[in-house]
DNA sequence: GCAAGGTC
């Protein structure tokens, strides 16, 4: 007899193959796609991992004009079958030739039975009789897979077609309202603006947050902070009351404790506690972390992927923040005993016992992400993936190292009638934040006290402070609140997030929401609110589990669905004109700079050159061709005013938290001054300026460019100050490189500058005398930080 | 040129 295994992923089916086979399985290919087989019970077995869905549902050819389909005629479309991966499709029918028995393995959940069922969609065109079976396994362990094949199941085909009316019903909403929202705003081709079940409501918390942010309105208290003095070392406490919202109150408080010239100890409290370590990453954790160290949420997932793929990291697409049992610790640390984090997992493992915190979701989909692999950063060459590798194994070493031991103490003292607080945390084991650096704590000391006892006041000051209106999202906070409101999943919510920004309904690493953001939610609340709630994932869910359990039937799901969407349509169609004129005019306002300053007719805009650069453009294009560079990073808006000097718009450039204003022409001596460095050493006629290469990269460049191609690389960080001075050894110009809390350093921009070789030499010279006598050398750990901000106005070559 | 969900 001849037996398919089909699996959702080529790792499953090695791991499967091998544990069935007794890692006696013979490897071949069909196309492209790898097939394991093996003899098993006097059985032929083959197994083959797909790529996820292999099938998608879409429209038949004939509705994909935009401009020529009835959009309430759209909504009651049923959709087709289309091929996503052919490659695998073609491998399939091969497999399916003289097959007996296909056995199911793919993922056990609803996406899972789904992609299940169209593998076997495809393999039924060819064996139309074949025999199915379903393997049901939730870890990749020899005996839960054992166990599965020993018992197998029946596919579920309500659980399929569970997932399948979320196809048909996500399609039907983001379709009908993608196009009408685009059409109406004549945003078509490339610019399109969508809308769907899930990045809508996404977009409405980053409105909605933006809207409280706008309609905030501060308020002043004041806080009442003493000082006491106990036997020479000196502790602060606030006033119990916290905040005063009358000023005399508080001045009031201030004088009656500073009047008492010594406070009275009510209340004094010393304990050790203990801190647990963090818990194991899962995907939305891990990303959040990652966004921290200034990865964005896509680009985080990116890397952790690649990682993955390379043997480096376990599977990064997991809810789960319990390591099962399965998982050696003791095996993993093994491994990091030959990566960079070598010294601290031998620490790690001279525990007498290994255990590891346990995270508050337990899911059996895969183990949190841990590392798979010990890794130097001679394996992983790339800067920033290896930076991801190691707050994922930092993190795995924390996971599994003691408690931190803080000593926390509490006071309370009286002084002239008035309560004030007083707290000290002191660290005094790191346990497991010495392996994990990322969280810095703050520390602060409270002499011992007794109560009953007298100390000096030192001082009493009142402060003025404001309420704050609550902050934006980082990608971070989102991807946590997404997951919160069940929106989206751990493989999709970066996606979704990242197609915000692509959309340009968002931008910044504070995420705020653009013109065309708020516009598209502002029309949608009124005239379509559904798709702006998270709630209509929560019942989406609830009418798939009816599916599911067969309460309901797809068909009556899906049907009332499409009637919802049907008046949903109507009532937009009936707005369409007013909805339209409000998005585009969002739209033009969010991209206007000022009027041009070549024909002085037409205005300055933000363009996207096809490379998906952003520059500045003149909207009378091609009657006025005038261009200027634009900074690829931060958010641009309209400097309102005219340059002061030259006359021409100037830009406001927000870019994490900073805001720069300045003008757009690269000639402007405002413009000039602020990047010249000095006279060209090698041609003469231009000028060095610093300019910013496409990916945002400073460096000192000639304005002559082409035609002179005079460069020199600058450092990525730090404000560069111009000196008139020139390198005494080399003769090229030496600038002033200035950061905050630093000394400034003086260099000559000349990379090949015979001092910078010398000190090169002797650097080499000292490291290798410090290899020789053995000495143990501190590691130093390199301060890295996200990537750069662009300070000067850009000049960029044009 | 639509969505969201898998996976690379």
């Amino acid at each position: 007899m001849r037996k398919l295994i089909v699996t959702e992923k080529l790792n499953t089916a090695v791991r499967i193959a091998s544990i069935l086979s007794a890692g006696k399985m013979k490897r071949a290919k069909i196309g492209r796609v790898p097939t394991f087989s093996f003899p098993r019970d006097g059985h032929d077995v083959t197994v083959v991992g797909m790529r996820g869905h292999i099938l998608n549902l879409d429209y038949p050819d004939e509705f994909n004009d935009w401009s020529h389909t009835d959009l309430r005629r759209l909504v009651w479309v049923e959709p087709v079958k289309k091929v996503t991966e052919p490659a695998f499709v073609d491998a399939l029918k091969e497999l399916a030739r003289g097959v007996d028995e296909v056995i199911v393995a793919t993922d056990f959940d609803r996406e899972g039975e789904l992609i299940g069922t169209e593998a076997l969609d495809v393999i039924r065109q060819v064996s139309p009789d074949v025999a199915v079976r379903r393997a049901r396994y939730s870890s990749l362990t020899r005996a839960e897979i054992e166990e599965s094949f020993a018992n197998l199941a029946e596919l579920d085909v309500p659980l399929a077609e569970s997932a399948e009316s979320r196809q048909v019903v996500d399609l039907a909403w983001g379709a009908a309202l993608t196009r009408f929202i685009s059409l109406a705003s004549k945003q078509l081709g490339k610019d399109f603006l969508s809308v769907g079940r899930v990045q809508s409501p996404t977009l409405a918390l980053i409105v909605n947050r933006e809207r409280e942010i706008e309609d905030f309105a501060p308020q002043d208290f004041w806080t009442v902070a003493a000082t006491f003095d106990k036997a020479g070392s000196t502790f602060p406490a606030g006033h119990e009351k916290g905040r005063f919202w009358v000023q005399g109150e508080a001045e009031a408080a201030r004088e009656r404790a500073l009047a008492a010239k010594a406070g009275k100890v009510l209340e004094y409290t010393r304990n050790e506690r203990e801190e647990w370590p963090p818990a194991p990453f899962n995907t939305t954790s891990f990303v959040a972390e990652a966004n921290r160290l200034g990865y964005g949420a896509a680009q985080a997932m990116r890397i952790a992927e690649s990682l993955y793929q390379s043997g480096w990291l376990s599977y990064p697409r997991t809810d789960n923040t319990v390591y099962p049992p399965t998982l050696s610790l003791k095996g993993v640390l093994q491994r990091l005993e030959e990566s960079e984090l070598a010294a601290e997992a031998k620490e790690l493992l001279a525990q007498e016992k290994i255990r590891a915190r346990r995270g508050p979701v337990e899911a059996t989909d895969h183990p949190p992400i841990y590392p798979t692999g010990g890794a130097k950063k001679s394996d992983i060459k790339r800067q920033d993936h290896w930076r991801i590798y190691e707050l994922v194994a930092r993190r795995f070493l924390a996971t599994v190292a003691p408690s931190s031991i803080v000593e926390v103490s509490e006071a309370k003292l009286d002084a002239g009638g008035e309560t004030f607080a007083a707290d000290g945390y002191v660290v005094k084991d790191p346990g497991w934040r010495k392996y994990y650096p990322y969280w810095t704590v703050r520390e602060s000391a409270l002499p011992a006290l007794a109560v009953g006892e007298d100390v000096p006041v030192v001082d009493v000051a009142a402060r003025k402070d404001q309420t704050q209106p609550p902050p934006r999202y980082s990608q971070g906070n989102l991807i946590q609140e997404m997951e919160k409101l069940s929106l989206g999943t751990k493989s999709t919510r970066h996606e979704i997030i990242q197609k915000l920004y692509d959309r340009e309904y968002v931008e910044g690493k504070v995420i705020r929401p653009t013109g065309s953001g708020k516009a598209l939610i502002g029309a949608l609340e009124v005239h379509a609110e559904k798709i702006t709630q998270p709630e209509m994932t929560a019942h989406l869910e609830q009418d798939m589990d009816e599916i599911a359990r067969g309460v309901r039937t797809q068909k009556e799901v899906v049907t009332e669905s499409q009637r919802m969407l049907e008046e949903v349509v109507e009532i937009l169609q009936k707005n369409e004109a007013a909805i339209g004129q409000e998005i585009e005019a969002a739209l033009k306002e969010q991209n206007y700079v000022g009027p041009c300053n070549k024909c002085g007719q037409g205005t300055l805009v933000v363009l996207k050159s096809r490379r998906g650069r952003r520059f500045l453009g003149c909207d009378r294009y091609p009657a006025c061709r005038n261009t200027h560079p634009l900074p690829q990073i931060g958010i641009i808006l309209s400097g309102e005013q005219p340059c002061p000097a030259c006359g021409s718009p100037m830009i406001k450039l927000i870019d994490r938290g900073k805001t720069e204003i300045f003008c757009v022409a690269s000639e402007c001596p405002t413009v000039r001054e602020k990047s010249l460095i000095a006279a060209c050493d090698k041609c003469a006629e231009g000028e060095l300026r610093i300019v910013h290469s496409a990916r945002g990269k400073r460096f000192v460049g000639c304005s002559n460019y082409p035609k002179c191609d005079n460069t020199f690389p600058l450092p990525q960080r730090g404000f560069i100050e111009r000196t008139e001075s020139r390198c005494e050894a080399c003769g090229h110009p030496i600038v002033h490189v200035l950061m905050t809390g630093r000394k400034p350093w003086v260099i000559c921009i000349n990379m090949e500058c015979p001092i910078k070789a010398d000190r090169k030499k002797a650097k080499a010279k000292r490291a290798r005398a410090a290899a020789g006598e053995k000495k143990p050398r501190a590691v130093r750990k390199k301060k890295v930080k996200p990537e750069p901000v662009a300070e000067a106005a850009v000049t960029a070559p044009s």
